[in-house]
DNA sequence: AATGAATGAGTTTTCATTCAT
DNA sequence: AATGAATGAAAACTCATTCAT
């Protein structure tokens, strides 16, 4: 019997992320799932839809909840705290949820026609409220910015890369590598750098 | 006959880099791989060892030309122009070979043990350069960066996310493209802006 | 709650008749089944044995009625009012209770053997009533026919075929349509057609 | 190495054939299909495409046999001839490839909506031929007949039946098989009986 | 009476690879 | 150099059935 504190359909969903997230989607065999999650393969069946369906579950539940949180952090008024709230937000949930983030940015082309379009709407809207908040930015002139465009995909690749290389266990912890990270982008929009930031 | 300046076994590269960077290594099979260099899957097996061998055959050949092309642009004594060269290089790179670096950036835990580390190797030796070049500049007072570590990564990754979106067909023609980036990658390690581009 | 007056166990035989009928045995899964009744596929089995036995009930009530219908017809004296009489019936049968037909008709040999004799031996005995009507009527004199055993499977067949086509909103209500069989039969047997049939 | 005179996709579709008939196509597994042909599920591949392809396959050319062959047999002027050419060439079918018979008449509805369109529209214009002699008969008074429609569904179906008793080792061989049956049809659609044939 | 959970064995189809020719 | 033939193992998924609750 189970441990009454984690359903077999959470650890369905954990194993599929740690696995997908490790050898990708392809890589990853129903018979690897059903084993990790401790089922046999046909039970696996009792709590998934499709192995697609439990790829875009994840991608789904990753992508909502940073897209709900960035809604949050966008209304503030203030250009440089706006894009430095956006920073944190990013790099601390590519830090604490690597392998959700890594299965979203890296498994896009593994969904068909039909769900990509959904996730890619999702990861389009995320986008936007950045190129809103460097437009805002530029517009007010808080930013000095060659290409808006440019600057965004630079900004979130960057960003992300985190989700492939930290560990909480490293030289620098979570809030050291926002602040890291929140000092880098100040810079790449050429923002005045903030009081005790001087480096 | 196929014609005198493309090889057969050029043609199987070919079409595994095509296949590799659009489907994935795991999403390409040995078929389809056939069918792409117009041969019969048995035929494939004359100009390749294994699927896996393609695969790390693509990513030596990427890795040793970028490296190669690293290791001279380094020799540059001033600290900005290195950057600048080096950001140049690997921007224009993954620009103009988007599939090379693309499959070298996603598919390298696809590799098995001992494949992974040749591979992990180079990468590695080539992003040593970029830590020297960082570390030099730093040391010489032409940079100020907090981690040079995060920085590195930072740029690195950066500057790749160009192969996931750059067009000769867009807005920024590649030398626009290689301003851009090294307009970036300067105020990211503090560097002074050169003359004709301040923003 | 269900309506007292359809049992669930009569609402799985019914969605049973109906799914073997049109998607054959081997083509109907328990789940469909079990949607079909509005069960669970667990709760099927409160109501069934196993598949097979499902089939079994389904073939032997239809036969069964079928059966004691035809032993009552047969007592009829006159051979020309007798065969009438039959075809009337099995046609009348096929036309408004297609389902249990084809499935009887169709799904001989899903059975394994042991259920596969008791199905056969049943329509083994509806079939001699047949023979038995047939050779009586020769030999009284009242058919001219070739083979009595050819003609027999002809008629079964012929008559058969009408529970693969017939509906009632069709240009034939049930009583043109026996009539018509009635005369077809009346034929193929060589006996003289009755009074106000004439064509 | 196989025999020289009967090709690996020839032992192929024969062993589909066979099965399909015995046990139906549901009912008729790839790994049983492999067996019969005596090659692995995967070489089974080599020669077909899917397993719906190879049921289509059988029933197209069982089907256009027949079509083409009734084509023949209808350019004949006599409805009478006419007719007893139909029966005999559809029973001599019938009682010699009864597995193609049974399959085309069997399993049709296995077919998916796109391969079921193709087959039914050949069995339509084969039906169409019956039609048109049957129609063709009635307009010439040779034959005279309640229902035309009736009619051509109660001759076929009675001569398809053949394909579910008959074998060479019974009473009647070919010639008598084929003589009854036209005898039935004559009598069946109201034509008189040729010279040496009164029962 | 009813069902979620579970599964071993099955389904059709594809996998990467080998080998005789 | 090229390929048809071949396959064991695996892919994702469904099967009919059981059982504890």
């Amino acid at each position: 019997m189970p441990s009454a504190t984690t359903s077999t359909s959470e650890r369905v969903q954990d194993a599929a992320l740690r696995l997908f997230a490790e050898r990708g989607y392809h890589g990853t065999g129903i018979r690897q799932l059903a084993d990790a999650a401790g089922l046999s393969s046909a039970s696996l069946y009792h709590y998934m839809g499709t192995k697609e369906e439990l790829l875009v579950a994840i991608m789904r539940s990753s992508l909502t909840g940073l897209l709900d949180a960035a809604e949050q952090v966008v209304q503030m008024d203030d250009p440089g705290e706006r894009l430095d709230a956006l920073v944190r937000l990013h790099v601390r949930t590519h830090a604490t949820a690597p392998e959700q983030t890594r299965v979203v940015d890296d498994e896009v082309n593994a969904l068909s026609a039909g769900a990509r379009a959904e996730v890619v709407a999702l990861r389009d809207r995320y986008e936007t409220l950045w190129q809103s908040a460097l437009d805002d930015g530029v517009a007010r002139g808080a930013f000095r910015i060659g290409s808006v465009a440019v600057a965004r995909r630079a900004l979130l690749e960057m960003c992300s890369g985190v989700a492939r290389w930290w560990t909480p266990d490293g030289e620098l912890d979570l809030d050291d590598l926002q602040r890291e990270y929140a000092g880098l982008a100040r810079r790449l929009v050429g923002a005045p750098l903030r009081h005790a930031e001087s480096w």
